[in-house]
DNA sequence: CTTTATTTTGCGTTATCATGCAGTATTGAT
DNA sequence: ATCAATACTGCATGATAACGCAAAATAAAG
């Protein structure tokens, strides 16, 4: 168990780390300052670094294992600002009487918490999670498109989820995405996301994409749709940001 | 039960929290401040930082589960435990690779909760709450039926929801009920519910009735079922008691 | 092989956080 | 109304983190 080590290099104590948090889903700085040899800063350094991209959980006196298994409640805790504030934005797109298409992930859940009290709408959802919060505002009708959950996604998917998607018309589909592209278009990492994300921009008039700026300009494997199906192009910047300018077209940045 | 810990930072233990309440859906500071070796303040900082955020709720002594908290009960921390026996029991009516259908409640959430880590089988349900439970084991694959969410019962009703339901058969369907009576049956009170409640029935190749004890020999509006549809009879009491001896007959008692 | 630029690291300082304790207030049950 | 259990407040203490800087190590260039 005692690692006895010298002269290390920064990019061995990360693999050092991260093998120390697989195995005991967790690591104290005190611990990795003796175990590698070097000052608590530098370990801390580490950890922050690691945590930046995402490896690892940085939490007061350590970090823990990214698969830290947490109860459903609270996964979705670290609803960025950015997030935030697209959810907001989004929000101002839905208008008395509409009816909306929704998928999951926090984005969503940030825009199903902001719906004002007293706006009167109907949502379909293909997501348990946001469906239930929608249910908190008292003059929604709220559709939940059912299927098989998905685990990991929290949504539901699969034959039976694209066969009713394919039932229903709705005015505006809110979609979030992992990779927009302005050669590519939208596109996703997932097969079976990508027909759900198909079917569900079948059944709708007009389609919102929800994209936090990190994440403008990536490819991921498969095309969902190019962007001049896009309607609408939701995202923390200001619509007059340069980085947005690319984008302008048939789309309206918000 | 007894579970010994050292050095726990401060998101471990609210793990652990959480966990804890979605097993026994209530915990004492007192308990925990043992169980996790920190003071009883501590625990209370704990305990507030969740339901700050909203993972649970705080009452005086301790804390109780939030998906516990549905609109229409909470009176008595402690009537619960009965509905925790009732489950308990229920579980031991799947056996593996079985197709089950469940309601909502928080009975059968919390028989969600019970379900063997090391289970396989496939589940339907109309709750999002119960899907999202059943969603943690990694061996069940969950099947969502769509519909209209009922904002009080959190279950999905409607047309569609009892035209889906219409197209599945499972090897047992498990419902709760309000009303369960000798001459009646099974009886309720909203005709929506009531209208599901058949058609889970008609999907179904055997029915499990789960009912707290309290609610024995009680008549709703509307008939859902004669007595004598029903395969099992799951409740708090023992097989034995002389309560359940006029339920004896195609019912089993269990 | 120097010399120079860049990165990494450790240390001192200051700020922040976490925790337990003591005293006081509040609660809930009888 | 009383009493014991539970909660909250403020504070002291030790732990952890963040910041800035200078020494050391590494890489790059001449």
């Amino acid at each position: 168990m005692n690692i006895i080590t010298t002269g290390m290099l920064k990019k061995e104590r990360h693999a050092f780390i991260i093998r120390q948090i697989n195995l005991h889903n967790k690591v104290l700085s005190s611990d990795l300052g003796l175990q590698l040899q070097v000052s608590e800063d530098t370990v801390r350094r580490d950890l922050n670094e690691l945590a930046e991209s995402g490896k690892i959980i940085k939490v007061h006196g350590g970090a823990l294992s990214k698969s830290f298994h947490f109860p459903y409640e609270q996964k979705d805790v670290y609803a960025q600002d950015s997030k935030k504030e697209v959810a907001r934005k989004a929000i101002g797109l839905i208008s008395e009487g509409m009816t909306v298409l929704t998928g999951g992930g926090t984005t969503m859940l940030e825009m199903a918490r902001l719906v004002p009290d007293d706006l009167e709408a109907t949502f379909f959802t293909i997501s348990p999670v946001v469906a239930l919060e929608l249910a908190e505002k008292k003059l929604l009708t709220v559709n939940l498109i059912g299927g098989t959950l998905n685990k990991n996604a929290q949504v539901n998917m699969g034959a039976k989820t694209i066969s009713d998607l394919s039932e229903i018309g709705v005015d505006l589909c809110f979609l979030g995405t992992n990779g927009i592209d302005l050669k590519e278009g939208i596109t996703d990492s997932e097969w079976e996301v990508l027909q759900v994300k198909k079917a569900m921009i079948k059944a709708s008039a007009r389609i919102a994409i929800m994209c936090i700026s990190e994440k403008l300009n990536s490819v991921k494997k498969m095309k969902v749709c190019s962007l001049s199906t896009i309607d609408y192009l939701i995202t923390d910047l200001s619509p007059t940001d340069p980085k947005l300018r690319p984008y302008e077209g048939n789309t309206k940045i918000i």
